[in-house]
DNA sequence: GGGCTCACG
DNA sequence: GACGTACGTGAGCCCG
């Protein structure tokens, strides 16, 4: 570094990131109108830079500037003391992609901008102070941060820009009552719960400084310690030294930081007016630009008609890139870096991630610039099987994984999918843990949720109005239909990075809109936070025994046998008992059995509560009950998991979606674990093949009763309320306050009236629904539910008044913000009645499932020293396999977590507890 | 591929 | 005055 940097010269360092984060939090959410890119911090970092330059033009100026930044939040304190900043807030999602715009604003307005990987800015201040002053120049750090005040003195000094207020020796010493260069030691001593620094425990800066005063410095003091009068603050400082010199070390700054940078290029130079202006105006910063170009006496550039033509542009497939070299792929990266965020899909051979083989990525940074990197297409035209030979022009899989493994892994560059987690899970299987994400499906969710569903071709067309390449047209459908690795390199650039090309650019419409819609906390704390969580869970599966299953299907495929046979007979001849058309015929028609009642497509209805009704009269129609009790069993459950059962890890991997349900509620897919029998005995030994491994436990918890203390919540129901406080048994108290009758000894029939009815009111009640489901003359029905809501005055008003805000906003929502929309709410006829039942049902069901995804957000963290794993989600019930010994402190630790999840954001005012039970399979457990 | 039926919360 | 109704899901089967 050889410099002409020296005596009368003034360096000014700013220290960048405390601006970027002030900047932030002083602005409200500020977005490009563009495209929706984040730059609140942009703009006001950007202000105070140009404040900055225009406060400098004194006697004191600076002769050389430069604005420092922290490199990333890892550095060398964390391998001295893994906890260090460790309970820093994670960082907003809509700051990060703002950070290397705040490097681009500083090279803008020409001022050196320093960073450097492993150290923080402040030891980059520390050791260009060290070297200027060496050098016989002055120096000025531009900060508040009081961790820098060790460094002033000596031609060093700080100057507070919040208080524009100069901090010299005797301010040092104001603060921490020694001069500063024991401030270390002080620091050392007093510890910094901001940052994590452990120090000694109950000594804080006061009583640190006295000590230093007296001992005069650290070392000393250490050493010394025993001399001290005071017990507590004498044990503190022998029982803690290492801790305290492990502070010390993190307290002080490096003067030693690797550094290119010469003073030279530090020298104030004014901003070239062009290009701060070319960037002022991509920024679309139009008071700014002004301002800027005010002060700068130039035109300020006319502000570009970007605004309303970006969503227009068109799809253009031949603009579109095939990556197939090291170079190539390069050049995409560092562009990536350049904006921070990179829109990724993964191309594979199943929809089934367990099973699926990589076959190309795709990329996109910007509207219409994709590109696709073909990595295991094969050859096609082989042999009947497909050949295996990889087709020419393509890289290797595993170089291209390695060069896109850190930025995919980076911290600071967000990675945008459509439906995040079944390429997250793809990546996870080739080694590579994707983090952060950002998902436009649950974007959709948050945002739309009941008016259409969050698949890709739903969004395009209606937020793009573009009909993306159907993939029948490159798979083919039916029989004949191929896999993507067999699909030529050029027809897959088109379809894969349009793919890309599409979630950028929704990705760009519904950021901004989370805001403006108050979105924002549902998809940053139930939404985006669940996907790895549910990725993990689905990867783990859960073990289910084949034999158990195969057995059960044995024996319920004989007594099917001889229950058709007994069928027939009564029949008087053969027909399909499996078909609902054949069995009316048989009743209806042929048997002349009374009350059939023929459906839309003319068919005779046969359901369950048909032929118990029938069953009165004659014998067939039970014996077809038990036979589609046994045919349901053995098709959809012990037959079908055999299916299911992944032969490389003997489990079964459902796949949840966060999507699936307008409520909020997950649902569960190939299979569907969310509806395993339970209710019927028979059904139920379906669950002792789901088991826990040798040495483990399967763990259930479930809540209880939970969307019934919800009701009591959100409606304010006095004497539900209570009686969840109180704990009793909660139909029986509906029951009693209804019919006047003591819970003690009450008739089991009453208790069952009155459990319906409390069901029912949480599904939007009728009296013919509530009639059909007791059986009961739906005069009688109707008399209970005036009763109800006689009793229970509050319903009625919750009813109405959510009807009443379905109809104003045209949605409903959650206690915690989520939003289910009713579009329905207004329509005539027999669509308004299922709308108004389902909006009054969606606020209590959301919480519910709101409730459970913020426990699950929390479990992974609040169990990660146990050995336990986290299986399954049945809506109000977690399952868990856990090594035995950690059974217990699992169910103690999940328990507070299911129970306190809610908090802090809602605050209930009813109890809400977690049942549990334990043992070698599910059966037991539940 | 729509409709019916039935498994779950 | 008639209509048609419990809320939210997914899977397997029949049948056109």
């Amino acid at each position: 570094m050889s410099d002409t940097f020296g005596k009368g010269h003034h360096l000014h360092l700013i220290d960048g990131s405390a601006y970027i984060f002030r900047a932030y939090h002083a602005l409200p959410p500020l977005t490009r109108k563009s495209d929706g890119l984040p730059v609140g911090a942009v703009a006001g970092f950007c202000n105070i830079l140009f404040r900055y330059l225009n406060g400098n033009k004194g006697a004191d100026a600076p002769t050389h500037v430069a604005v420092i930044f922290d490199h990333s939040s890892k550095t060398f304190r964390n391998d001295i003391y893994p906890e260090y900043k460790a309970n820093r807030p994670e960082l907003p999602e809509d700051l990060r992609p703002q950070f290397p715009l705040t490097r681009d604003a500083t090279r803008a307005f020409n001022i050196a901008c320093i960073e450097t990987e492993g150290y923080e800015a402040d030891d980059i201040i520390a050791t260009l102070s060290c070297r200027a002053r060496d050098a016989g120049g002055r120096v000025t750090i531009i900060s508040s941060d009081k961790d820098l005040m060790q460094l002033v003195g000596d031609g060093v000094g700080m100057l507070d820009p919040m208080k524009n207020k100069l901090i010299g020796p005797d301010e040092v010493f104001e603060k921490f009552g020694v001069a500063p260069n024991r401030v270390v030691d002080v620091q050392s001593l007093a510890g910094d719960s901001v940052d994590n620094v452990p120090g000694a425990p109950g000594i804080g800066i006061k009583t640190a400084a006295l000590l230093i005063q007296e001992y005069g410095d650290l070392e000393s003091l250490l050493e010394r310690a025993g001399e001290i009068k005071q017990p507590k603050r004498r044990e503190s400082l022998i029982n803690n030294a290492d801790l305290i010199r492990i502070s010390k070390r993190l307290v002080q700054l490096d003067c030693d930081t690797p550094l290119e940078d010469s003073f030279d290029s530090m020298a104030v130079n004014p901003p070239e007016a062009e290009e701060l202006l070319k960037f002022l105006t991509e920024m679309e910063f139009r008071t700014l630009t002004k301002r800027v170009a005010d002060s700068l006496k130039v035109e300020a550039p006319t502000p570009p008609a970007v605004v309303e033509d970006k969503p227009d542009l068109p799809f253009d497939h031949a603009k579109y890139e095939n990556v197939s070299t090291a170079d190539a792929l390069g050049k995409w990266i560092d562009r990536i870096y350049a904006r921070g965020y990179v829109a990724v899909d993964t191309e594979t051979t199943s929809l089934d991630e367990m099973r699926a083989d990589l076959v190309g990525i795709s990329l996109c940074v910007e509207a219409g610039q994709a590109c696709y990197i073909p990595l295991g297409h094969k050859q096609g035209g082989g042999d009947l099987f497909g050949s295996s030979e990889l087709s020419d022009g393509q890289m290797p899989m595993g170089e291209a994984l390695e060069m896109l493994r850190p930025m995919l892994c980076d911290a600071s560059i967000l990675k945008i999918g459509q439906n995040m987690k079944y390429d997250a899970k793809i990546f996870a299987c080739q080694g590579v843990e994707v983090t952060p994400i950002d998902d436009t499906m649950l974007m959709s969710s948050a945002l739309n949720a009941g008016l259409h569903n969050h698949g890709m071709d739903t969004l395009a067309d209606k937020y793009l109005g573009h009909t993306p390449i159907p993939i029948k047209s490159l798979l083919g459908s039916g029989k004949s239909q191929i896999t993507f690795d067999l699909v030529p390199v050029d027809e897959a650039v088109k379809y894969a990075a349009e793919d890309a090309d599409i979630t950028l650019r929704l990705w760009q419409l519904f950021k901004p809109q989370l805001h403006r819609k108050s979105v924002t906390t549902v998809y940053e704390t139930l939404e985006r936070p669940l996907v790895p969580v549910l990725a993990k869970m689905e990867m783990t599966g859960i073990q289910v025994d084949r034999d158990t299953l195969s057995r059960m299907s044995n024996t319920f495929a004989q007594k099917m046998g001889a229950l058709e046979a007994e069928i027939q007979t009564l029949a008087g001849r053969s027909f399909n008992v499996g078909s609902p058309k054949q069995l009316g015929e048989i009743l209806f028609d042929e048997m002349g059995l009374q009350g059939g009642k023929k459906g839309k497509t003319g068919a005779y209805a046969t359901g369950a509560d048909v032929l118990e009704d029938l069953a009165t009269e004659h014998e067939l129609p039970g014996k077809v009950l038990d036979w589609r009790q046994l045919a349901k069993l053995k098709s959809t459950y012990t037959d079908a998991l055999q299916d299911h059962i992944n032969p490389e890890t003997g489990r079964v991997h459902t796949s949840y979606s966060l999507v699936g349900a307008v409520t909020g509620r997950l649902s569960s897919t190939d299979p569907n674990l969310q509806n395993i029998p339970v209710r019927s005995e028979e059904g139920r030994r379906i669950r002792e093949a789901f088991v826990a491994p040798k040495g483990r436990v399967m763990v259930s918890l479930d809540y209880s009763q939970i969307e019934l203390r919800i009701l009591a919540h959100i409606a304010e129901i006095p004497a539900l309320k209570q009686a969840f406080k109180d704990g009793i048994d909660i139909h029986a108290m509906t029951a009693s306050e209804m019919f006047g009758v003591p819970v003690e000894g009450m008739d089991p029939m009453v208790r069952r009236q009155a459990k319906a009815i409390n069901f029912g009111v949480i599904y939007g009640i009728s009296g013919f629904g509530l009639a059909r489901n007791l059986r009961i003359p739906r005069g009688e029905a109707q008399g209970f539910i005036d009763r109800y809501f006689e009793r229970f005055p509050g319903i009625r008003e919750y009813m109405d008044a959510t009807t009443q805000f379905a109809k104003d906003n045209g949605y409903v929502q959650t206690l915690f913000g989520r939003r289910i929309h009713t579009p329905e709410i207004n329509a005539k006829g027999p669509a308004a009645g299922f709308a108004k039942r389902a909006a009054i049902n969606a606020p209590i069901q959301g919480t519910a499932a709101d409730i459970i995804r913020r426990a699950m957000v929390r479990m992974p963290d609040a169990t990660r020293d146990l050995d336990a794993k986290m299986l399954l989600q049945v809506h109000d019930e977690l399952i868990f396999e856990v090594a035995e010994d950690a059974v217990d402190p699992l169910i103690k630790i999940a328990r507070e977590i299911m129970e306190g999840a809610a908090l802090p954001a809602v605050h209930l005012s009813v109890p809400i507890t977690v049942d549990a039970g334990q043992g070698a399979n599910w059966a037991e457990a539940h």
